[in-house]
DNA sequence: TATTGTTATACTCTATAACTATA
DNA sequence: TATAGTTATAGAGTATAACAATA
């Protein structure tokens, strides 16, 4: 492992949350807070939202893709999807495309002026990403980045037991 | 770096939310939604929630700390704070306990009992996380939380500049 | 004047449940 | 009967603003 050495230990007298440290599900909550406020503010000049910017994202890789698939991917609720597609196709970035072969469902699709605003977000997002964690080697962002993706791959195996 | 051999792409033609996969930011938010669920229900059967969960702790590592430094060791406002502390106090885990020196202010003070509850619900959080993690190798986790306390640290330095 | 704790209120995100129109 | 999308409503969690007691 490659980490730099910059692991320092909290012996200060001053209250700290110490106790918490030690929890990997703290550690995530806590990186979470900070980074959502920053984020929302980054996306805020774009009319975006980080649900909006995700649910464009996504559309945008998979075209065509139905609300309900959407809701699946973005693990919300179908209803919290009609949200965010309304907010989106009002900003004139995704139509809802009726599907003649089920008239129920929406094939949702990214405009170009969408594809603009996904790349003008996507290059502000990355830089501040950039910025924030500048800090941190190239190296390391790739291991955090893969370690996330590997400890939620291997929660939701958890939950998909449980739940048989 | 020692990742295990865990690296299989995405290749499917199924939706995906492949392009966000790429930013930290979006990951830690994945993981985190995906842990809190299994969290809360973890903290039900003690009668407390991640927030309190977590006070409880820093008052522990902190003893006499007052409600305003809590709201600043936790990041949230000190009217958040209220409902955290009343909530522990009902429980008969914490006191608040006046000070002499500043009559505005408590000291809080965990009881025995919020003593013994600590115990046993740090023990539950600690055996759940390690059953959620366990396809992860022990030094993978140790990586990924010390990265996440950088990340953090290092997004914390960056919004301190900002408000400078 | 400033600070501690408190209350009331509002906002964001998400969930639940009931509805409609299709299948 | 079941499913796609929709609507209305409610619940967490947190923020803002105003207040009383105290510094």
């Amino acid at each position: 492992m490659a980490l730099s050495s910059d692991t320092d230990e909290d012996i200060s007298v001053q209250p700290s949350d110490r106790l918490l440290r030690q929890f990997v599900g703290y550690n995530i909550k806590r990186a979470y807070m900070q980074l959502q406020g920053d984020l929302t503010q980054t996306l805020a000049p774009f009319g975006l939202r980080i649900g909006t910017f995700s649910a464009l994202a996504v559309v945008l890789g998979s075209e065509g893709i139905s609300q309900t698939q959407l809701s699946e991917v973005l693990n919300i609720k179908r209803s919290g999807v009609v949200v965010l597609v309304d907010e989106l196709e009002n900003l004139g970035a995704i139509d809802r495309k009726p599907v003649e072969t089920d008239r129920r469902a929406y094939a949702l699709q990214v405009t170009a002026q969408g594809w603009h605003l996904w790349q003008n977000a996507e290059r502000a997002v990355q830089s501040h990403e950039d910025a924030l964690f500048d800090k941190l080697a190239v190296e390391d962002i790739r291991t955090l980045r893969e370690l996330l993706v590997r400890a939620t791959r291997s929660a939701t195996r958890k939950r998909q037991e449980a739940d048989e």
